[in-house]
DNA sequence: CGGTGGATTGTTACCGGTAACGAAATGGGC
DNA sequence: GCCCATTTCGTTACCGGTAACAATCCACCG
């Protein structure tokens, strides 16, 4: 034995990932065998096939995915760009679209850019060019990023947005504005008339397709908002949304297009003597973590953004793979909180 | 001409990215001459140098990463384990490190865990064993992990966490948790005495740093903490944290572990009728967005998760290349809102 | 029992780079 | 002008897979 051990200790390859080709030597074919194998063909005798996947595991292959990339020509990298990740919805919803793609052998190459700064949408654009991706995930959608993605002329499969264009009628809905309705019906029959939109910015397509929403909910009611104030998704521009709301406006509810905005709001209602919910009620969207534990805790709708993730990946993948995506709903849920109530009488 | 014409319009290649084999045909050299241009080596004789460039431009050359990963056997995948990156803080971390990862040609591989459930972190693990990565970025530092880290026996660089291990005195630190001396300092000066700490979860070298961190401050003014209480970072523990207090329990300041903890620990505060910060001063930690927009607005520390996530690539960068990583600090900073006052006399 | 055709399997080339080494060109000293 | 050490450049092999095609096997038929 210590002579065989020894020839084992010469022959000892140096330590290094088994290949294929390990493989088939162990086994006692072919490479294409294994590599057939892998692939899943079904064109191999059982004898054969039991060696080999014997071999496969004794020696714990691994495929090399570079490799692979290489023969096959076909990148496995798909570029993300999203708006600061800091912000809980992009968060998961980057979050979702990762797991989706490690579930297809893909990675993602997380782009973050500043969607109102043009000099820095072009940089990332130029960034993305040069990466060879299969494919763009553009989950900040905006009429820049889209301006821009128009020009730069990708040969490659682009997805925008997680969101149709509801408000101009644009292609199919992915997710979907569909609670809406329901908080406004909430709102309505609380005994509100009088509501506050506080948008996100008008070239967000996400902002438009909840602008759009929330009249349309109303218009249901024969109503229509009250005055809508545009905001930056920020607390801070939601904040300044109620300041800027001349002293005189009369209205009972404001419904932010997202959770940030909806927490400014009642940090500036409460500067300006107006208690929530019992002077004035808010609503979000989003449903951040925070929501839940906010003074008060604040009514809105919970997105799934973890499941747009997935969707958006499974979507930009179809099209990689050159099938036509099926729009999926992701659908929104409301979540009653104590920052609605019925208006004060006056 | 238009000879020619026809012969380029015959020979035109199948539209694919040029090689360098392309160029090297372009400019009446190698390939070799522009393998080695490209990789920055000096000799190469300016005509020819100028060719190269030349073609290179005519092109519009970009080299396949996938080929040079196989050719150099070197991944230029890192695999990046993180927490929920629906977190403010983390995702902040991952952005930083997506950029820094972009600037040297890496693309992370998120795959974000559940850090309390094991098995889903080995799942998480086996996951990147799968993978080709150059190495592992594991952003949530717990004692969990670096169980499960120390038996998967990683044979390529892992960087834990951001932090060092303060309290146990563990490798270098990171980042800094200088500027908790500081917020101490500030309620101390207030008048505070009694002072209870929200901890995170005692498994989290974060969590362990910032209460070894308060307590280390508390004692040079010869005082301690009141009480600890433990949370798991979300807003629903902080709340359940204040709950969990004795109703006759005396203290005038709460210190969370992070904004989330500290939000819900008001609302907790406030329920219970206590004022913030009229009978109890509340604090946080990473001053998320929200914070500054919060009834009422948080003081807090600012911990520029962004540059964190910067240098933790950069350390782990260093370490694939073989070099020894320099610690860096990253320092926090004390942003005062109004969440903290004296306490009342009483 | 030879022929035939589909099922399996093996051989070779190729993806687009880098590494190693040898060949050619250059330049300086005598 | 010749020789030799350096530069500079080109050739060939290789990374670990897949693709295309050729070769072999085998069962079944006439």
């Amino acid at each position: 034995m210590s002579e065989g051990d020894r020839i084992d200790a010469i022959e000892e390859p140096p330590a290094r990932q088994p290949t294929i080709y390990d493989v088939a030597r162990v086994a006692g074919v072919s490479h294409q065998t294994v590599s057939r194998l892998l692939k899943g063909d079904q064109g191999i005798k059982p004898a054969n096939r039991e060696r080999v996947l014997q071999a496969l595991e004794t020696l714990d292959y691994r495929p090399n995915l570079t490799a692979r990339s290489l023969a096959t020509r076909r990148s496995h990298r798909v570029a993300v760009l999203t708006q600061e990740l800091g912000q809980v919805g992009p968060g998961k919803v980057v979050q979702g679209a990762a797991e989706e793609a490690r579930l297809h052998g893909f990675v993602l190459d997380i782009i973050t850019l500043d969607v109102g700064d043009r000099s820095n949408v072009e940089q990332g654009i130029r960034t993305v060019n040069q990466q060879d991706v299969a494919g763009i995930l553009a989950l900040a959608s905006t009429d820049g990023l889209r301006a821009a993605f128009d020009r730069a002329d990708f040969r490659i499969p682009v997805l925008m947005g997680g969101e149709g264009d509801e408000a101009t009628g644009g292609p199919p809905l992915q997710v979907s504005t569909v609670a809406i309705p329901e908080l406004v019906d909430h709102l309505v029959a609380l005994g509100h008339r009088d509501i506050v939109h506080i948008a996100g910015p008008k070239k967000w397509v996400a902002a438009r397709n909840r602008a759009f929403a929330f009249s349309n909910a109303l218009k249901h009611h024969g109503l229509r908002l009250t005055r809508t104030v545009y905001g930056d998704w920020s607390a801070a521009s939601g904040y300044e949304a109620v300041r800027s709301l001349p002293a005189r406006a009369r209205f009972t509810a404001v419904c932010a297009a997202n959770d940030q905005m909806a927490l400014g709001a009642m940090l500036a209602l409460q500067e300006r003597g107006l208690g929530v919910p019992t002077d004035v009620s808010v609503t979000g969207i989003d449903d951040i973590p925070e929501a839940a534990y906010l003074v008060p805790p604040l009514t809105t709708v919970r997105m799934n953004s973890e499941e747009q993730g997935h969707v958006a990946f499974r979507n930009l993948l179809a099209q990689i793979n050159g099938e036509t995506p099926t729009p999926i709903m992701v659908e929104g849920r409301v979540i009653l909180r104590k920052s609605t109530a019925p208006p004060a009488l006056r």
